[in-house]
DNA sequence: CACGTGCGGGC
DNA sequence: CCCTGTCGCACGTG
């Protein structure tokens, strides 16, 4: 039966996850504006916003507005701003996901507030017991941490994504096989993901302004415009096609630190002592998951915005921080060197290359 | 393969 | 947005 091979996915969102986090741990925020923060040392209200709840989005706050325009925007609002506490975050987020993986085939954490679940068996393939399942997770989500979610069902995890954000928050939406060209094809296509602001500027100059647009243009087409793998992935996806599998990922790839600077400068002891501080951070992270690394890498901003990223890969992987501490005197002296005329706004220390050990290979350890 | 850059999602 | 932090993908280049 080839209808056999058709799979149920769902993908579970936390809505407004920081903020409501924020919420849920003081019940005074409920009917307020809540606004998460990421303050910098620049002085008072430096810094962005991470994530609003809804009632603050109605003023207009989103991620990644900075915090003064927030405030202005909610002046008189009795609005809560709170800086971001990513690890009782973290700590939210492994206590759901390690309830919701439970009822799934296949899972896949995608990040701190989404996971794909693939349900094909448990469901049967049947989308009315799949929204039965669906509402048994929302359930169990909000008895026992006291969040809501939006769910997307789908028969892909490309449609199970779109669906859930169709509706938001606390959603649940299906979209059945027989349903996923009409429910696609109208969408504007920056709704589809891998579409962003530039891409669409790109496609609307080419008339295309829905997905089913998209999807009329020939395969060959979409190479040529935007190459291999991306004109692939807009043939199918805008089609509805999405073959990949619902899998738990594999260790990360590279761990990475970044601040921003009190003020813009030159200052190579000011500059080296915030590398020192990025790299005890990044070691702190890195030992807690017995990681060693081949690859260690610099990211300047400079004033003007502009992102600047140096590496180097060592001979062997590594766990000890003298030798990552040369390298970047290294990196970051040439760096200098090559722009003498530029201030640095925010600095980023990143290992890559990463590598599981279990034995500790640390030289303190034999003295 | 190594390195640098741009992009994107979304917090 | 006067401007966070973090991660992965893809691509050009050598």
């Amino acid at each position: 039966m080839g209808l056999d091979r058709e799979r149920v996915i769902f993908l579970v969102d936390l809505d407004y996850f920081y903020a409501q986090c924020e919420e849920r741990r003081n019940l005074d925020y409920k009917n307020k504006p809540v606004v998460v923060c990421i303050y910098t040392a620049r002085g008072e209200d430096s810094g962005a916003v991470s994530t609003a709840n809804y009632i603050a989005r109605r003023f207009g706050v989103k991620a990644g507005i900075s915090i003064s325009l927030a405030k202005r925007l909610l002046k008189g609002k009795e609005a809560v701003f709170i800086p971001a506490d990513r690890d009782f975050y973290a700590d939210v987020s492994n206590r759901v996901m390690s309830i919701i993986r439970n009822y799934a085939d296949d899972f896949e954490q995608v990040s701190i507030d989404e996971a794909y679940l693939d349900v094909s068996k448990k469901v049967q393939r049947d989308f009315v017991l799949a929204e039965k399942l669906a509402k048994e997770v929302k359930g169990a989500i909000l008895a026992r941490e006291r969040l809501t979610c939006s769910i997307g069902v789908g028969p892909n995890k490309l449609m199970a994504k779109i669906a859930a954000g169709h509706n938001k928050p606390d959603g649940l939406t299906l979209v059945r096989p027989s349903e996923v060209k009409s429910f696609l094809f109208s969408l504007p296509v920056d709704k589809l993901p891998g579409v962003g602001e530039k891409t669409e500027k790109s496609m609307l100059s080419l008339n295309i302004k829905t997905i089913g647009d998209l999807a009329n243009w020939r395969l060959e087409e979409l190479i040529k415009i935007f190459g291999r793998t991306l004109g692939l992935y807009f043939h199918q996806a805008s089609n509805g096609v999405d073959d990949t599998p619902v899998q738990e990922r594999e260790m990360a790839e590279q761990i990475s630190r970044i601040t921003t600077l009190k003020e813009d400068t030159q200052d190579i002891n000011i500059i080296s002592n915030t590398i020192g501080g990025l790299c005890e951070k990044i070691q702190a992270a890195a030992s807690s998951r017995k990681l060693f690394f081949r690859s260690v890498g610099l990211i300047f901003v400079t004033e003007n915005l502009g992102v600047h990223n140096r590496s180097k890969t060592l001979e062997t992987a590594t766990g000890d921080f003298n030798t990552v501490k040369g390298v970047l005197k290294e990196l970051s002296e040439n760096f200098l060197r090559e722009e003498p005329n530029t201030k640095i706004r925010r600095i980023g220390v990143k290992i890559s290359n990463l590598e599981e050990h279990t034995q500790q290979k640390n030289l303190s350890d034999f003295l």
